[in-house]
DNA sequence: AGGTCATGTGAGTGCTGCTTGCATCACGCC
DNA sequence: GGCGTGATGCAAGCAGCACTCACATGACCT
């Protein structure tokens, strides 16, 4: 557990941060509201009194954890965009199943980042990282859309609110940890990406244009 | 068993549906990590061990306010569908707004019901109540594609999934207390009628022109 | 070497919730 | 009506956690 460990005397080296994967492997397997400050320390191996030195209290640790969620959502998105790469519309696809697939394999972080009560105004760096999420699929929703002829283009923000939108459904319902409430007859990334397919026809942009207009 | 009074000398009369109001009440106010059997048992005016005598542990508890929450979701549902009246694209909108209308109203079940790591086996009732609620929106849906022709027809638990994703997904990240990450730019209730048109249009079934003509 | 400060310790406080053995009540049976 | 029995609620004890504080430690700087 020492990461670049030179200390393994009196001083812990790099605490905050153990603390914070201290709390991410409490939440994994108990859930978000099934961590504590004592045990995340218990599991640092320092005293229960040490995290209160690296935070002000368990909401901060647990901002902390969602706001590096953030932070790796939105470089992982990033990455599975690729800019557009290799069409906007596959890109998007890959989108898709990124957001999908860190809700599964992030449960942790996307545990902290959309299943606590925390109020982003009281954590600074919070609203920002999730910010910089957002902006990942705007970006790439504008993208999207921007071959579409002016008449015809719906407002960017409210079409990645519907995508987004679609895809933090599916993901809270069919992707979570023993919330599989439903037993699906295909896995989630088809269903979301079927729906993505659906939606984005009805704009002109995925199939050949909108089912009615042909 | 008297269902009569509230109170009758020692008894309590009726304390597990007591138990059952004093959680909602708790969650409404401090979400649903944010209840304790104690203060249930405290809100209801009896002693901490009390509960026990109903409810096998906490989880117990919380999975039958989950459970009346889908009993009340599923009566909501089927009241604003109204059997497809005046015309079903109409009454399935009516049915869009009752989904966030109950997110918003009645938060205290709907976090109980979707905001916790409930494993629906584990409470017999639980299941069934959300087949329940989940069964209504697919009979909406059934009823909606069948003017489709044959060829044009999606499979309908797809679609009912889309859809309830969508709704599910909005209520999530824009419907719920202190959860407002995001400023809209529109109601919630727009945005989910806009989103549920556009994806429809594709099927073929709302009519008019493409999205942004709203 | 000496001073200083961030960092972790360990004891401690107050609180909250869960558990369990016991008291009390309701009710059927004679 | 009296009584036994099981259901229901009580209260005290116990455990765990959040958070504080005075102090120890050792890293780092001069």
């Amino acid at each position: 557990m020492t990461w670049s460990g030179p200390r393994r005397g009196y001083h812990h080296g790099n605490l905050r941060e153990a603390l914070v994967q201290a709390a991410v492997t409490l939440i994994g397997q108990h859930g978000p509201a099934g961590f504590s400050v004592a045990e995340a320390a218990r599991l640092a191996g320092v005293s229960p009194g040490a995290p209160y030195r690296h935070f002000r209290d368990a909401e901060a640790l647990l901002a902390e954890v969602a706001r590096q969620g953030f932070e790796r959502f939105a470089d992982m998105l990033a990455r599975a965009w690729n800019d557009g790469a290799p069409d906007p519309l596959r890109a998007f696809e890959a989108l898709g199943r990124a957001y999908l697939g860190f809700a599964r394999t992030e449960s942790a972080y996307y545990a902290a980042m959309f299943e606590t009560r925390l109020v982003a105004e009281e954590h600074p760096g919070l609203q920002a990282a999730g910010d910089r999420a957002f902006g990942v699929l705007r970006a790439a929703t504008e993208r999207l859309i921007a071959g579409l002829p002016e008449g015809r283009r719906p407002p960017a923000l409210m079409v990645a609110l519907h995508i987004w939108s679609m895809a933090h459904g599916i993901a809270a319902l069919f992707c979570r940890p023993d919330r599989s409430r439903r037993k699906l007859p295909m896995a989630a990334e088809e269903l979301l990406e079927a729906g993505l397919l659906i939606y984005l026809q009805s704009l002109g942009l995925a199939g050949g244009g909108p089912a009615g207009s042909r």
